[in-house]
This record gives structure tokens, C-alpha cells and sequence, in this order.
DNA sequence: TCGAACTTTCAAAATATTCTGAAAGCGATG
DNA sequence: CATCGCTTTCAGAATATTTTGAAAGTTCGA
């Protein structure tokens, strides 16, 4: 069906630049220890921006039943897409977070949860592992456990204030270093960045 | 073989939480979309804290040669393992970054390099498909997609920031946002710390 | 209570990633 | 300039992850 006719209303540029951004936040997956799918899932939810059914996006990404209803039942769990209803209809919908800000938020406070918090917790486990009294060679090992330590340790608090508020967090830390965001500022739209 | 003097277990304690610390490191490895190999040679190198050749490592972490060989280069190229010589000796050795806020400032620079830059990138590609003067409907889309590249946007320019200086760009951060960080503050650990 | 309309589960298949080991490469030394 | 000691490469093997599809489960209306 995509056969590009010559008509100009041959292609339609808006689902092209869909298919586009689903397949470029697809890529990122990997980066962030998500599956490709899961990605593209949310990827079209928040592209697309209205609801959809379980067939709208096995359709569109032409994967299984069994493999959307995981990645959405992941998102749902991860808290950046919603159930959705329709009236009159019996299917679930589904809605993605549409506020960048709140979505990163929940992924933050997701990625600690997962991530941070089991870290510090093995790492306390691993220094108490060797006392000083009784270990005599561990003083710089135990050095760097807190060293690890520290640096976890501030990362999660960071995190949890930038979670926590309604506001916005990381802007104003941004705002606070001395820089100053907020209009997009962007390089050259039409051609590639340098 | 590990029988050290008089200690009366055979259980070398030092050792045990070294190979504890690389297996909680490795596990890491997913979630940052690195390999599980290449963590752990980078957690070896990192609580080892004396420079190893490749032969140490694959006998201690039981991989072949060229998983080490290929592990330590990914890890050359992220900047945060370097080689070493010891005289008299034709081997390389190798060292990994000891400071911690260095080792993520480097981290985080490779990430934006390999991450973010691109993502931005096809971002602007996308939006330039759909014009509002070509793409009557487009606008919500385009929204959506503006709304992605000012967080991005911004992100990459905090991370500069954390980047750039030699100093403690995260704590600074930290500070500014009112948490007190610096007192590592956790579920009590058996040795005094202060 | 039944059955239609959906959703979820999970074992097996498909796919992707990582690891190995032998061979090729490289550079210092005799 | 041949050899030695060490490093890197890469095709194929091993392993891990992801996807499928059909069956089981759930919910709702009549």
C-alpha cells in the first residue's frame, strides 16, 4: 500500500514522519535496556497522541497479539501509558503521557527504583563484607566502595528531587547552573547538525 | 592454592567481595545497554585499583582472550580504562579511572555523544517532513515532536555542563537544589564511617 | 449460567547478542 | 630479517532475549 504514487496525494507525509520517529525511538531501546517493541509501542502512543486498541498497533507495528499486550502491559507498569475507555466499546484504549516532563519523571523514579536503589543496597551488603578490624588490606577497597557509595547515593537524592515536585525539576536545575533553557534554541532546522 | 600464611580459613575475604562487587556491577550491564563482559572487567579494574593485563583478567573472570581483548578496547573508548607498561615488561596494563565523578563525567559525555546527539538529529530530520504549510494536519504532531527536542535539548546542555569543568558539576547541582549531599547516610554499616 | 468479546499467558521458535579460539597482525629484539 | 611475545580480529558456536500463536482466562450483558 505505501506504493508512492505520482498523484501529490500519493504518500501521506504524516504517518510517513509516524513510522519515522517510532522507528528512530525504537533505536534508542537498546541504549536504555528496553526491548526495540516496547519503544515503538510507545513510541506510537505518543506520536499519535489519540488512543489506541491493542489491533490498532499490532496492526501498525505488525507484531503478535501476545507481544503487544507485554510491551503495553510493561508501559502500564512503568507509568507512562494509561487504560483508556471508550464508550460503547468494549476494547481497552490505551494513552500515553503526553507531558514530556511527567514522562521522564516517572521513567526517573521507575530507573531508581529498578536500578539505584538495589546498587546502593548490594554495595552496603558488599563493604560490610570487610571490616577494617578484620580485614586488614581492605582500606582503600572499602575507599572505593564509598566512593560508589557517595556518588549513588547523591544521584538517588537528585533523582527524587527532580521526581517529586510537580515542577519542574530538571529545568530548574538547569536554570540554576547558569544556563538558560526553555526556547528550543535549535541548529539549522533543514539540513543535518554539525 | 590461596592458603595466605596463618589466616585459618581457606576463605580470602578481600577476594570474596571483589568477586561479589563484579558480579553486582555485571548485573548493571543490561540495564546500561552494555555488555555484562565489559562491566565486569571495568568493576575488576575499577576495585582492583592496581593495573592488570589481560592475562589477570581472563583468569580471573574466566573469558577468553578475545572477549578481554574487545572488552578492554570498548572500554579504551569510552575513556575510562587507560593503558599502562611496567618496565621491563612488554605487556600492557591496565588501569581504570579511580575517581568516580570522572569516570561518570566520562560516561555521561559518551552517552550524549552516542545518544543524544543523534536522537536530536533525526528529531529536526522528522519534523522538517511535515510543515504546517504542506501538512495542514500536522500540527499536534509537530507539537509533540518540538515538545521531545526542547527536553533533549536541554539535557544535553546540562550534561555539558556536568561535562565540562573539572569540578563537581553533579554536587554543585546537588547542593543548589537544597539537598545536602556529601554524608553518605544510609541503613547503618557494621564499621564506623563518619 | 452461558457465550461473545477481549486480554493475558507461556512454551516453543525466531532472532539477536555475546563469546570463543585459532589465525593473522604488529613491533621490538637478537 | 627471522623470531618471539604479545595483541587484535572474526567466523562460527554458544547463549540470551524477543516474538509468536494458540489456548486459557476474564468480564460483561442478557
Amino acid at each position: 500500500m505505501t506504493t508512492r504514487g505520482a498523484s501529490p496525494e500519493g504518500a501521506d507525509p504524516l504517518r510517513e514522519a509516524q513510522d519515522r520517529f517510532v522507528a528512530v525511538w525504537g533505536q534508542m531501546a537498546g541504549a536504555w535496556g528496553i526491548s526495540r517493541t516496547m519503544a515503538e509501542v510507545h513510541a506510537l502512543l505518543y506520536i499519535s497522541g489519540e488512543p489506541l486498541c491493542t489491533d490498532d498497533i499490532m496492526e501498525r507495528l505488525d507484531i503478535s497479539r501476545g507481544n503487544a499486550s507485554m510491551s503495553l502491559r510493561a508501559l502500564l507498569d512503568w507509568g507512562i501509558v494509561e487504560r483508556a475507555h471508550k464508550r460503547g466499546d468494549r476494547k481497552e484504549y490505551f494513552n500515553c503521557e503526553q507531558d514530556v516532563w511527567t514522562m521522564f519523571r516517572a521513567i526517573v523514579r521507575e530507573r531508581i527504583k529498578r536500578e539505584v536503589d538495589p546498587l546502593l543496597a548490594s554495595l552496603f551488603e558488599i563493604r560490610d563484607l570487610t571490616p577494617e578490624s578484620k580485614v586488614p588490606g581492605a582500606a582503600t577497597h572499602n575507599e572505593r566502595l564509598d566512593a560508589l557509595v557517595d556518588f549513588f547515593s547523591t544521584v538517588e537524592k537528585l533523582g527524587h528531587r527532580f521526581v517529586s515536585p510537580p515542577g519542574r525539576g530538571l529545568q530548574l536545575a538547569a536554570s540554576l547552573l547558569g544556563s538558560f533553557v526553555g526556547a528550543s534554541s535549535r541548529p539549522a532546522p533543514t539540513e543535518g547538525k554539525p
